[in-house]
DNA sequence: CGATGAGTACTTTTT
DNA sequence: GTACTCATCG
């Protein structure tokens, strides 16, 4: 985010710019003997025609590791160096804050300082506050409106459920907000919202539900993410005179991740774009996996239908990846229908074959993984270099615990992130409410936290007087402490919060926000409340309150940094220390290492089942599309690994190696036998709609496992089940339960006990040293049967199987 | 009001 | 298997 009170540009309405504006002339000066301007340098022809075309809509589709984020920003560059606009005249779009950083960093690096940032570059939600801020008027929102989060949405969404008397049981709040952003991610106010659509929750209160949420926003002075973008596609349609303003001002417009724009976005888009046509969209329809959350491949699709006279040109030489490892992902997502097709080539070496890894389970998969990694420490590789991307995050956990044993430092990327705790939460609920006495949901929020004994009675008392009187909760509380309705002790309380709050706005006016905050947290009782916890989590939570206060610092005011943590609800968590990444494939798009772990390809868990049942082909394609990301995101080495059984909410289940797995191309890929022995057993699984697999008929390895117990027991299983797809789909004939195996006896995997059903008194007694080969030394806390809760010095708590402990 | 037990859900994630 | 939410009891 910029600094919000940067000030507006007054350049841009000057008329009749010409080339050879400042900007033009600076650069000239600056560089006045360069034959060829310097980031233009080094760019292959296709990627310069991009960034030269300056003129009409252009479509640039940038395969995996073409230089895509090279080309905008050399685009920008040259649009400034031409002349052709001020930088307040280019309206750059991202999705991300991280990408619209990294954007803003590179064209400084490009063009210096001479162009002190760029007003509006940045996400669309970002843009889409500044320019309602500018006309908030015309929105019907007052200034200084709030946007809200996610909690917010909901626990607004759980009163009006409870005054329309809906079972929240039934109808959830949570599925009831993910409804009405899906329609804003369409484009659809309520009004639009097909009648048979409004119908589908709470037996037809749907689009009602959505009306009346709309109005509350209104009436709390309020917006959430959607409307940042739906109210500004109002505004363009009910003021032409807005927008006409806009087209004015942006002489260029560009977009990244086309291919990740929802309907609202692209109808956004479109109506700013109608000004200059200069539109340039940077995407590549392969790599579109946010379906499930409203991008519209189509939009990419259509480009050239929407814009008539685009020109489309495409990036297909990859920088990136050594040559098999881009054959692969190539003839994999060529599997895919309804593209536009690319074919993405590379001249560097072909380098090392994919591979693909057979394991006999999950632990299996996590120790082989281990290993190589540890193999590949030993050669001199730096652990930052190499990541690891799962489909699902529960798989993380495996090689987390895996990585601990070892002693492997590993980071795991993504994850609840650092606003979205609820310490601090609550930490800038307190502060909406100073900042903004009429904040009711902030209000709401805290008034009881810490617990100060005003109970959901009282909050109700509040809420009716605020109805009656039509007054925010915070006067609506004052009004009923004059009055004799409230038991004197909560008076009390309830009075003393009051003041507390008038207190602090009058001390926000003569100290730093930052000091502000800190006196807030404490005489709030807040800091307190954490401290006096004694819970695992309670150290870390107080640590993030004073990071949070940190965070303020380099914001002029409150309300300066409220809106920027509105928007940016993520931190630079620090990189660059030597760790192994781990992520989801998601949140791996966009980023690249030198060696890639790819594990858990089985069928149902990638391709996710439920990809499959909800979207059908449709969620097939993006899976592979997913898979095709995943690959493409090493640069020298790529490994894939499936393991045979899987353990999901809890029971085991037998799997199937991915179809993904059949859609790579032999030549470039080599099958590898996991160390530890055993892999896939080689059973069919007929009745599947697609053929055998060569990973079918792989016979089980020779290996320690292959004639244990549990080996066994697996394969007796596999054969009385008959022919299952696999996966984990639904239905109970398609499942293969080795949890029912426990019942009758231990569950046994690869010899070692699993679980015992029947609870033996333990060995072991509280506060008992101990030793546990994964997580080192602790002390027994608690016993319940074999399963020992076990202090850990170094790994927290946690339930541990007695058969793993030692005494010491 | 707070602690405890039952019930349930459980892909992916940004703003 | 587990984590989180909700209701009920003390």
């Amino acid at each position: 985010m910029p600094d919000p009170r940067r000030r507006g540009p007054a350049a841009p309405e000057l008329p009749g710019l010409r080339p050879g504006g400042i900007a033009a002339r600076a650069r000239a000066a600056m560089a006045p003997a360069a034959p060829e301007a310097s980031y233009l340098a080094g760019l292959n022809p296709e990627q310069r025609e991009a960034v030269e075309t300056l003129d009409g809509p252009l479509l640039v589709l940038a395969g995996a590791g073409t230089g895509k984020t090279r080309v905008l920003t050399a685009r920008v560059a040259h649009i400034l160096s031409q002349g052709r606009a001020y930088p307040s005249q280019i309206l750059v779009v991202t999705f991300t804050n991280k990408a619209a950083r990294e954007m803003k960093d590179r064209i400084h690096a490009m063009v210096g300082d001479q162009i002190e940032g760029m007003p509006w570059l940045g996400t669309f939600h970002s843009i889409g506050v500044r320019i309602l801020r500018r006309h908030h008027e015309l929105v019907g929102l007052k200034s200084g409106f709030t946007i809200l989060d996610t909690d917010d949405q909901i626990r607004l969404l759980k009163q009006l459920l409870a005054a329309e008397n809906i079972d929240e049981k039934r109808w959830p709040a949570r599925l009831l907000a993910s409804t009405i952003d899906g329609w804003k991610n369409r484009g659809l106010s309520p009004k639009d919202v097909p009648p048979g659509e409004g119908a589908v929750f709470a037996n037809g209160k749907g689009g009602m539900l959505y009306a009346a949420y709309q109005a509350r926003l209104k009436a709390l002075n309020a917006v959430d993410f959607g409307d940042l973008l739906l109210e500004g596609i109002r505004l363009f349609r009910e003021n032409p005179d807005v927008l006409a303003e806009y087209h004015r001002r942006f002489k260029f417009l560009l977009v990244d991740e086309y291919q990740d724009t929802n309907v609202a976005q692209y109808l956004w888009l479109r109506l700013l774009a109608q000004g200059s046509k200069n539109v340039c969209c940077v995407g590549d329809d392969d790599q579109s996996i946010y379906g499930w959350r409203g991008a519209e491949v189509d939009n990419i699709l259509r480009f050239e239908s929407d814009f008539p006279g685009a020109k489309v040109i495409r990036l297909e030489r990859n920088y990136r990846s050594t040559g098999h490892i881009l054959a692969s992902a190539a003839h994999l997502i060529a599997h895919n229908e309804g593209r536009l097709g690319k074919t993405l080539f590379s001249e560097g070496e072909a380098g090392e074959q994919v591979t693909v890894t057979g394991a006999w389970d999950s632990g299996e998969e996590a120790r082989a993984v281990g290993e190589e990694i540890e193999a590949l420490q030993r050669a001199g590789h730096r652990l930052s270099e190499i990541a690891i991307l799962v489909r699902a995050s529960f798989q993380m956990r495996e090689f987390e615990d895996r990585f601990v044993t070892l002693g492997l430092p590993y980071r795991v990327i993504g994850g609840p992130r650092f606003y979205e705790r609820a310490e601090i939460r609550d930490a800038l609920a307190y502060l909406r409410c100073v900042n903004s006495p009429a904040d009711d949901l902030a209000f709401e929020r805290i008034v009881n936290v810490p617990k100060r004994g005003i109970g959901d009675a009282t909050v109700k008392q509040i809420h009716d007087v605020a109805r009656a009187a039509g007054v925010p909760l915070q006067e609506a509380a004052r009004a009923l402490t004059q009055s004799e309705e409230l038991k004197p002790k909560v008076r009390g309380t309830m009075r003393g919060l009051i003041d507390a709050f008038e207190r602090w706005r009058e001390q926000a006016r003569v100290m730093s926000h930052t000091e502000l905050a800190e006196i807030v947290l404490d005489e709030s009782g807040y800091t307190e409340m954490w401290q006096k916890d004694r819970s695992a989590e309670a150290a870390g939570r107080l640590e993030n309150l004073k990071e949070l206060v940190r965070s303020m610092e380099p914001f002029e005011n409150l309300s300066g940094f409220l809106e920027h943590i509105s928007l940016v609800m993520d931190t630079d968590n620090g990189a660059g220390e030597d760790a192994v990444q781990v992520m989801t494939l998601h949140s791996a798009k966009g980023l690249e290492f030198d060696t890639v772990f790819l594990p858990g390809w089985e069928e149902g868990l990638f391709p996710h089942q439920r990809a499959l049942d909800e979207q059908g082909k449709a969620g097939l394609e993006e899976e592979r599309r997913l898979a095709y990301v995943g690959i493409t995101r090493a640069r020298a080495s790529a490994r894939i690994y499936f393991a045979s059984n899987r353990r999901i909410h809890g029971m085991w289940n037998s799997t199937v190696p991915s179809r993904f797995l059949d859609e790579l191309p032999d030549a470039h890929v080599r099958v590898e036998e996991s160390r530890g022995g055993a892999g896939w057993g080689g059973s069919s699984y007929g009745g599947g709609s697609y053929g055998g697999s060569r990973f079918d008929r792989a016979e089980p390895f020779a290996g320690s496992s292959y004639s244990t117990p549990g080996w066994q027991r697996a394969q007796n299983q596999r054969s009385s089940g008959g022919g299952s797809r696999g996966g984990f789909s639904q239905g109970a004939g398609a499942r293969y339960d080795a949890g029912a195996s426990s019942r009758r006896g231990p569950m046994v995997i690869e010899g070692t006990l699993v679980a015992t059903s029947a609870g033996a008194p333990s060995a072991f007694s509280t506060g008992e040293r101990v030793f546990h080969i994964k997580f080192g030394y602790g002390e027994v806390v608690g016993i319940d049967g074999n399963k020992l809760t076990v202090q850990f010095d170094k790994a927290g708590e946690k339930r541990v199987l007695e058969t793993y402990l030692e005494k010491v």
